[in-house]
DNA sequence: TCTTGATACTTTAGGCTGTAAAGTGATGGT
DNA sequence: ACCATCACTTTACAGCCTAAAGTATCAAGA
């Protein structure tokens, strides 16, 4: 049974999200602290980069940093608060100027671009669903971006919202799919091509009635212009770009009808 | 280190998926099954519907058959491959019917409104991120149900995969919201209103400057409507379903211009 | 200068996880 | 009657997070 933080624990995860990022030196007796909360947190965002989040323990932090595991509990509550520190700083790092010269819709592109990027440079990003908002600075920072280069639409501010919801949740349901192809064939060695092909073959004789039962399915990919990978781009991550680029613009032809209509 | 599935075991895994779900009792010496992979699973599914996927442990579903948790691997093979056909059983769950007599636009929205209900049903499924697609004939369901409604529009079959793709993603995600905001509930016990209650009055003493560093953001919670949750449905579940409304009509506007466009 | 107390960090330990390996006991075919 | 087979349990182990206790280091007060 998963127990959940209470008042204080919220104050705490607050100040740390909020608070100052480079500590004054301690006065008083004792050691002086050799770690920080952001070296901590930058060390877990390394590990959880570079091999996934699967493989981000506390002890694999604290090692990292020289340290022992318990060693972090100094500077951080637990884990989770940790893991809400990587998520926040991370989107803290999205950039924020688009400028609105030649129309919101090159801005939102440009934006939706920066987004995509993020994600497939910190792929576990997709993997930290808190359950509830993080209520910091890097979650503020990417809502205002969002909401303020889609506010040029001229619509009303809460339409704005759920386009910014929309746009959001189809550039990170399309990265996710890049982002997992990319990480399936680092950690199984197994490249696209290879799994496809071990796939197929057993799904034809497992499944034997496949066109039959799923049409259309079997339509599109006979109708596949597999071409295979002749770019440098594997398949799958090409696809889920190209999905992405195609889902945005209908989105963004669906805002522009929307302000032709309500004038 | 995560170890991955070789080449014998997506066999495995593939023959569990596609294979006869009620097995024939076996012959021979030894004692007779008393469990099946199908019992194991819709198990397995009643306790991630109830408690949530982090309470999903192999003792935890043995437990709930009457069994040890080593009892289980006579019949899968590991917890991986469980969650696999929990997931692409749920899938098969989804409805296949969406007639077309009154357009493509309405059924595209009741077969949202059914992605929708399934995943609300299950919130587990977007834990569930399978790091490359299952495969399933649950999979293969939801693809085909999808692709065969929205071919409809008569775009060419690739375009309309992109059109799949970006309603998918803004179900998931909006839908995602609304789950976590029930799941949060449920599990901490404390509503939205307190919590939301809590972390304004936290976020006014430790980030003071809030309105000024996210002006879009504070003139959205300004002109906010919050009018305190005069329905049943809880406050962020509520703009979750209106986001996923809103930005489904806006794709389809998109959908139907392209469709005009090509002629 | 010696003592005191605060603090960074380590050690130990406990309860959880998935699952490998070995043991148990019932069953049906020979 | 024997025996191979197979469902299931027991035991064990490595890993996880983290509570609690112990240790070493430092600054300030007596």
């Amino acid at each position: 049974m998963v127990v959940f933080a209470g008042q204080g624990d919220a104050r705490r995860s607050m100040e740390l999200l909020w608070g100052p990022r480079v500590v004054a030196p301690r006065t008083g007796p004792g050691p002086k602290p050799g770690l920080s909360v952001e070296a901590i947190v930058a060390a877990a965002i390394d590990i959880a980069d570079a091999e996934g989040m699967a493989a981000l323990s506390m002890r694999a932090v604290g090692e990292r940093l020289g340290r022992t595991a318990m060693a972090l509990y100094t500077y951080v509550p637990g884990k989770t608060e940790l893991v809400d520190l990587m998520y926040d700083r991370t989107l803290g790092e999205l950039p924020s100027s688009y400028p609105l010269s030649s129309g919101w819709r090159s801005a939102a592109l440009a934006l939706a671009g920066s987004l995509w990027d993020l994600h497939l440079r910190h792929p576990w990003l997709l993997q930290v669903s808190p359950a509830r908002p993080v209520l910091g600075p890097g979650e503020f920072h990417v809502q205002e971006t969002l909401l303020s280069v889609l506010a040029a639409t001229g619509l009303p501010l809460p339409r704005v919202r759920w386009v910014v919801s929309a746009l959001f949740n189809i550039v990170r349901g399309s990265v996710q799919a890049a982002a997992e192809s990319r990480q399936a064939t680092r950690e199984t060695g197994q490249s696209e091509e290879d799994w496809w092909y071990a796939r197929s073959a057993l799904l034809e004789e497992l499944a034997p009635d496949l066109s039959a039962r799923f049409p259309t399915v079997a339509r599109l990919g006979a109708e596949g212009e597999y071409e295979a990978s002749s770019s440098e781009e594997p398949y799958l991550e090409r696809e889920a770009r190209l999905s992405f680029e195609a889902g945005l613009e209908l989105l963004l032809d669906g805002v522009e009808q929307a302000i032709v209509r309500q004038g």
